[in-house]
DNA sequence: AATTACCTTTAAATAGTTATAAATTAAGTA
DNA sequence: TACTTAATTTATAACTATTTAAAGGTAATT
């Protein structure tokens, strides 16, 4: 993981400005175990920054992809998420209820899926797709 | 792979009509080894049926998926795409042209996967993104 | 041929995301 | 500190893929 001061350092070296709106989105993501939708970085920063755009939040997270500090999941057909931790790693998804749960995965498993393209991959994305224990019961 | 025949038995053994748009798009996917979207199917529809609407091609489509036949890629998130083959196996996407092609994977290598997670994987995807041959050379 | 429930079409709505242009601001410089 | 400039943000509108609702059409059974 990540510390805010390592962003921003990045972020700087690689002429960025480091507006209080990006600060607030890193520290926002800073740590995070969950997968905040835009709209759900959205209106948790409203407190702070009450005029914050989508536009910001969809520019600043599309940055922190580019720089690898964050993965941007499609496991969701009706809205993207953000996953503040980098690594490669799998994720499950609850057909039902929508929860969104980290999987580990081994580095030998990471590179072994890496390598079955002819293609060179820069990233990977493990998608699994079923029922939570709860939602599983009824 | 499964034949137009197959699906056509499953859904009418499910209570479903066989109208003549259903049989269509069946028709159109059965075979195919790419992954077309629904602005796809629908063009490559308007000759044999002009007044064919996208409701009934993505209705069609779930229906499809539902029943195993196909499944429904989130790989590219401009838009869906749909593969015919309901097999499990993984997909690579070039980020520069949207080149999408089929990667094969072990029986082994799958059974791993959906044992990741402590729930049970009705269904799984694997991505890989990167740039395909072509355009790693510009 | 008549019935009926299901299906397709049309049209419009929805929702997530992106583009544009004007206003603001970070950061370098005098 | 004030000034300058280019990057960034905001507000608004646009866009696009997909879904929905209502009305008419049709497959399958009688």
């Amino acid at each position: 993981m990540w510390s805010i001061d390592e962003v921003l350092e990045k972020l700087k070296s690689r002429g960025y400005k480091l507006t209080g709106q990006r600060k607030a989105i890193i520290e926002k993501l800073c740590g995070r175990k969950d997968h905040p939708t835009a709209e759900q970085l959205y209106s948790e920063l409203q407190k702070s920054h009450p005029a914050i755009s989508f536009a910001t939040i969809y520019s600043t997270v599309q940055l922190l992809a580019e720089m690898g500090f964050l993965q941007i999941l499609t496991i969701d057909d009706k809205k993207t998420h953000f996953d503040p931790t980098p690594e490669t790693h799998a994720h499950f998804f609850c057909q039902r209820c929508g929860l969104l749960e980290d999987i580990d995965m081994s580095q030998e498993e990471r590179d072994t899926l890496k390598r079955l393209s002819k293609y060179r991959a820069r990233s990977m994305q493990v998608y699994l797709y079923g029922l939570c224990h709860e939602c599983d019961k009824k």
